[in-house]
DNA sequence: TAGATTGTTAATCGATTAACAATC
DNA sequence: TAGATTGTTAATCGATTAACAATC
């Protein structure tokens, strides 16, 4: 699989990508042209080629690409296969919404832990992860190296919070807390989930024309 | 305040621009220039100036911007002075969540209701918010009409209650759920909050190289 | 084979950056 | 006034679209 230097619009359409070509699977489609996907995608079929194009050559000519070798090359793309482990900082509602009700492992994630400073909640499981108090975070992933901590602690907690996930090591921060995080000189990934921006966006473009 | 054609890069800016002039206001800056807002937001001085000349003029030559001013024109250009409301739309863990953490007010909008279709939940309120079962929704929105609806309703009811939203003539839809709504030959508009898609993102940042 | 559709190169379009006269 | 910094016009850069030879 080459690498050239992909941009952030391309990769912002990758999972798009998967998410179509999932649906188009569960349809019983097995094979698509750029075209016909860019119209279910309302992309055009040059893009899709060129999109595709930097990771490699998945389709053929005369024919198009077939569905379920296209969502898989996809799902390798974007790291589904790597094993990656999460695990969960927070357990208010937000923390329980995902643990309850988001399927981590429909993303190639599997999560193992969850950290509050509750201590009514503290030893307890949610759908069968465990929680563990934020002080053995450290030791936990000493021991547990892992991919992805997500964030949904409260707003005066989340810096802090950030900065131990550095420390010790993880790869990404899933960051749901509305603020933008100062993590500096590592090679940390912050992936950032704004409520607070999505909603003013959806504001401003229903207030259209004074 | 003049309206040209504000490309969708600019828009998504905005949210970014009010957040930081928040900050700068709460941390008592009473102006900034765009070189230095530039530097604490990781863009250039060029593309801020750019960015706010589609919709006026708001600093002064030698001086720079008064934060607080600046402020309140982004927070006028993005309709949160519009008195907006809002209702939810299933009081599930993600729905909860959002009611009783979510800021709905610093956005400009007014949570006015929420619905589900669980009778142990109807009648009852969530942070002062009644929940109404779902059958009265298109009454609720006739005697007050509303700006959004928040989709947290399960993947099943989305597309379902989409329609019924659009039906009843909401202005933007809020979409929680996973799914790519089709709401077609309307002019609600849908702004999505695909999780999935964000953590799928994240998992590409973090498997860089094979 | 003929028709369809790819991967890729070239052309266009749009967004970002640079430069600078205007002016506080 | 002199220095700073704007708003805007021009230059550059990057991303999208179009075109087409290659080929299944």
């Amino acid at each position: 699989m080459k690498r050239q230097k992909v941009s952030n619009a391309v990769i912002r359409r990758l999972p798009r990508y998967y998410r179509h070509l999932t649906d188009l699977s569960q349809t019983g489609v097995q094979r698509i042209s750029s075209s016909a996907l860019g119209m279910a995608m309302n992309l055009t079929a040059s893009q899709i080629r060129q999109d595709l194009s930097c990771f490699g050559e998945f389709g053929q000519q005369g024919y198009g690409y077939n569905v379920e070798s296209l969502r898989n090359e996809v799902a390798e793309i974007l790291g589904m296969t790597r094993a990656h482990t999460a695990i969960i900082l927070g357990v208010g509602n937000l923390g329980r919404a995902l643990i309850e009700n988001f399927h981590f492992d429909r993303g190639g994630f599997r999560l193992t832990a969850a950290f509050d400073v509750n201590p009514a909640l503290i030893g307890t499981q949610v759908s069968g992860v465990p929680i563990y108090p934020v002080e053995e975070l450290e030791v936990y992933l000493k021991e547990n190296p892992t991919s992805v901590g997500v964030l949904t602690v409260p707003q005066s907690a989340a810096n802090d919070m950030a900065q131990r996930l550095v420390q010790s090591g993880v790869k990404g921060i899933w960051n749901f807390t509305n603020l933008e995080l100062h993590v500096e000189d590592s090679n940390t990934v912050v992936e950032d989930v704004h409520f607070a921006d999505s909603l003013l966006t959806l504001s401003y473009l229903i207030s259209e024309a004074p």
